[in-house]
DNA sequence: TGTACATCAGTGAACGCGCGTTCACTGATGTAC
DNA sequence: TGTACATCAGTGAACGCGCGTTCACTGATGTAC
C-alpha cells in the first residue's frame, strides 16, 4: 500500500506551470494571469512556483519568449522543403502559416502582439531577439524575392527623407542583411496581416462574420499581385 | 470665513470620474482600471462613485461608448464641408483623420479595439450600435464611391460561396444600405488601417521607428490607387 | 422672512476576497563511507 | 548492505496590500407652509 506523500510528484513542474499559465491566459486573458491561480489548478502551493520563476514577471517573460519562438519555428519550418517552389508560393505559404499559428494559439498571439500586460515590463534584451526571430522568415523571404529580381520595387513611391533615414536605421539594425525596400514591404505586409488577425481574434466581430479566413487568403493574394512580379 | 465642508464640491462629478478613468487608463492600461484609484485621485471616497455608476462595468461601458462616439464624431465631422471634394480626397481625409484620432487618444483606441478588459462583459446592445456608428462614415464614403461608379469593383476577385453569404448577412445587417462589395472593401481597408495603428500604438516597435505616420499615409495612397478609379 | 421637513450626494467603516512575496520548516531523495 | 548526512523541492503560515461592493450615517441644499 502506497502512503500518500506530503510532496507533489509532478514531473517537469516547470513545463506544467507554463502549460497551466497558457490555459488560464486562454480562459481569462493575459492580464488576469495569477501565480496563485496556477498553483491552485496544479494542486501545489503558490511558493513552489518560486523555485522555477523567481518573480511573476519572469514567468510572463518565459511565456512571451516561448510564444515568439513557437511562431518563429512555425514560420521557419513552413519554408523548409519549399525552396524549389516559386517566390509567390513561398510568400503565400508564409502568410497562411502565420494565420494558422495565430488561430491555433490565439492566446499566444494576443500575449506577444496584443495590448501589453499591465505592470509588466518586458526585458528588452530577452524579448526583442525573440521577436526578431519570429519575423525573420518573412524578411528573408522578401529579401530573396528582391535578390531574384521579382520584388516590384519600382512600384514603390519614393520615400521621404525621414522615412528613408528610418529604414536606413532598420537596415543597420538587421546587420545590413535586408535592403530598405525589403524592410518597407515587410512592415506593410506584416501590418496588413496583423490587422486582419487582430480583428479575427479580438472576438469583437459580429456573429455573421463566419469566414475571416477567406478574406485573409484574398488579402495574401492581393499582396502577391501588388509586390511580386515575373 | 468659510468653514471647510465635509462634503465634496466637484461640479459634474460624473464627467470628472470618466476623465480620471481615462487618465488612469492612459497611465496604467485599461485592465488596471480601478474605482478606488479613481476615487483616490478625485479625493472622494469610493462609494461616491456608485451614485453615478452602479457597478464598475457600467463605468467601463460608458467609457467604451464615449470612445466609439468620439471616433464616430471625428470621422463624421471630417467629411462635413468636403462633399465638393473628389472621392479619393474624401477617402484619404477619412483615413488620416482616423489615425489622428487614434494618436491623440491612444487609450481610447486600445480600449475599444485592443484586447478586451478581463472580467468585463460588454453589453452588446449598447456597445454594437456605438461601434457601428464609429465606422459608418467609412462605409458611407465607400458606398458613395460605389454609387458614382469610381469604386473599382471589377478588380475584386469573385468571392467564394461562403464569403458571399457572409457579406450578404452583413448587407442585411446594414439595412441594405451598403452593397456587399462596399462592405468587403470597407473591411479590408479597416483591417489595414487597424493593423498599422496597433503596431504604432502598441509601443512594441523598436526605437528607430520614428515615422510610422509616413508609412500610414503611403498605405492610404496605395489603397486609393487600388480601389478608386476615374 | 422663518421654521420644519424631505431629499440625496457623499462619508466612513466594514465585508470578504485574491493577489505577490517572505520565511522557517519538512521530508523524500541522493551521496559518502 | 547499512548508516549518517547533505541537498533541495515543496509546504503552510503569515505579511501587507488593493480591490469591488454593502451599509447605516450625515449634513448641506431645496421645498412647503
Amino acid at each position: 500500500m502506497v502512503r500518500p506523500s506530503k510532496k507533489q510528484q509532478i514531473p517537469n513542474l516547470q513545463e506544467a506551470i507554463k502549460e497551466t499559465a497558457w490555459k488560464q491566459i486562454a480562459e481569462f486573458g493575459a492580464p488576469a494571469l495569477s501565480l496563485r491561480a496556477i498553483a491552485r489548478e496544479l494542486k501545489i502551493t503558490a511558493p513552489a512556483i518560486y523555485n522555477y520563476f523567481p518573480r511573476r514577471d519572469d514567468l510572463v517573460t518565459a511565456l512571451i519568449v516561448d510564444a515568439y519562438t513557437s511562431l518563429g519555428d512555425s514560420q521557419k519550418s513552413i519554408l523548409e522543403g519549399m525552396s524549389n517552389k516559386d517566390a509567390a508560393t513561398r510568400f503565400s505559404a508564409l502568410g497562411i502559416a502565420y494565420r494558422d499559428w495565430a488561430v491555433t494559439h490565439p492566446q499566444r498571439y494576443q500575449l506577444i502582439f496584443g495590448t501589453p500586460i499591465p505592470n509588466y515590463d518586458a526585458p528588452e534584451d530577452t524579448t526583442t531577439p525573440a521577436a526578431a526571430w519570429a519575423l525573420l522568415p518573412l524578411i528573408e523571404t522578401i529579401q530573396a524575392l528582391y535578390d531574384e529580381g521579382s520584388l516590384l520595387v519600382e512600384k514603390l513611391a519614393k520615400p521621404s527623407a525621414q522615412l528613408k533615414s528610418m529604414l536606413e536605421a532598420w537596415y543597420q539594425f538587421t546587420g545590413k542583411t535586408a535592403m530598405t525596400e525589403v524592410l518597407y514591404v515587410a512592415y506593410v505586409v506584416w501590418s496588413r496581416v496583423h490587422g486582419l488577425m487582430m480583428l479575427e481574434l479580438g472576438g469583437q466581430l459580429p456573429s455573421f462574420f463566419t469566414d475571416p479566413g477567406e478574406i485573409f487568403r484574398r488579402e495574401i493574394a492581393t499582396m502577391v499581385n501588388q509586390y511580386i512580379g515575373e
